[in-house]
DNA sequence: CAGCAAGAAATTTGATCATATTTTGGCTTT
DNA sequence: AAAGCCAAAATATGATCAAATTTCTTGCTG
């Protein structure tokens, strides 16, 4: 059943299309804000630099203005969208009605082993805090968020809660650069001895504070940055 | 100073990309339910039927599957999803607090005579509804909502409303081919009326209601049929 | 004479297509 | 019924065309 014996192409480095590759790796670059916002973004560009054809990536930036990722500028250029506070105001009443309901169904699948493993995910997330790892910040905090609201169940809300961090992850790495990551909010605690108690009001209210602290400072660099 | 006198181009038929025009026609497509749940789309089907390329075609359907208006099958196939019950839970729970919200915001916006077109649209709505005109209904039922919305001046939350249209609307179809459009609700009136009050609460609470009747129908049809 | 601005060429970038390659699913044969 | 063949559909590439921006030239004005 085996395909003949490899005559052909003995590796097989990669069964998954590249317009896929090169949208999760786009998607990255944006969401951990190694793009910065405003800047322009060449389809003839990518493929240079990405190695790959015109029509994966073509298909990749499509997708990613779709989800707000990148913005269309009318005159066929893309590039990485500037938040401007109107948006952010948006984003922070969606985000807090959407994931305060995430939260709330998570707790109800979530084990205590899955809590020590969120718990692990904010204690690398406090390593890279006090070492200034702006990048490990980041992630880590896009990670813990984004594993709690899996047990949550619910593909649709949880799908539209990263679909906004897509929006504002560019304009967060801003802020780290303007505040640094000493001030930056880190309500995980009280989700976490929350989830351990299994009171789903108190970790939903929890992750309100958490969301409210973090746009909260996205929302001054915005007011003096635009 | 001024451009040229025109000396080029007198004729201007289309300027709009193609795969900007398929990504439209395709969108209205599924929003209308003129594509039945489940049913398979090849893109060498669409590049036939619509007469364009495979590249406009294939990036309209990466946007289309982006938002949730097709899915992807794993094994390359694409089709117009078919709504599952849980689905369903959570599009209903983000359409109450998110439109809910686009509708009280609507109301600070909205003047006297836009909301005589909104009662014509409504009153369209009605004939197309006593006639049993199912795509009227339809296509009237989205332009009710998505004119009252565009007055919010809230695009963020705007789109996601308009995002989760596109996943119901197919199932929207099937219920009117269920229960016909006599039994459709229709909470429009009651919406009007506290427009022209000018109170938001209960423009709220009439169009919370209108989307927990809609949507209970659409819950009792996948509740049958899947 | 210098500087500015409008217009035109040139370059860069985006859009589309035709074609080649690979994969999938069905079908046939034993 | 399992294995392999075949057709169809999807993926990916490169070439080609069109549009837009940039740059350069040229003429005019102060």
């Amino acid at each position: 059943m085996v395909k003949n014996t490899t005559s052909r192409t003995p590796v097989r480095p990669a069964q998954i299309p590249a317009h896929e590759l090169v949208y999760q790796q786009l998607r990255e670059q944006i969401l951990f804000g190694e793009m910065a916002p405003g800047q322009a973004v060449t389809i003839q560009g990518l493929t240079a630099s990405l190695g790959a054809g015109m029509t994966p990536v073509r298909e990749a930036i499509r997708r990613l203005i779709s989800e707000g990722a990148l913005v269309f500028q009318g005159n066929r250029r893309v590039s990485v969208p500037r938040l401007r506070a109107e948006d952010a105001e948006q984003i922070i009443f969606v985000r807090k009605t959407v994931e305060r309901e995430l939260s709330r169904r998570a707790v109800k699948n979530i084990s205590t082993a899955d809590i020590d493993r969120l718990a692990a995910i904010d204690t690398a997330l406090d390593h890279a805090i006090s070492s200034g790892d702006i990048a490990g910040y980041l992630r880590g905090n896009y990670q813990f968020h984004s594993t709690l609201y899996a047990f949550a169940d619910a593909p649709v809300m949880a799908e539209i809660a990263d679909r906004l961090w897509l929006r504002f992850g560019p304009s967060l790495r801003v802020v780290c650069g303007w505040f640094g990551t000493q001030s930056l909010p880190d309500r995980h605690k009280d989700i976490l001895i929350a989830l351990r108690s299994g009171d789903a009001d108190a970790v939903a209210n929890a992750l309100v504070q958490d969301i409210a602290q973090g746009m909260e400072k996205v929302a001054a660099v915005l007011a003096e940055d635009n």
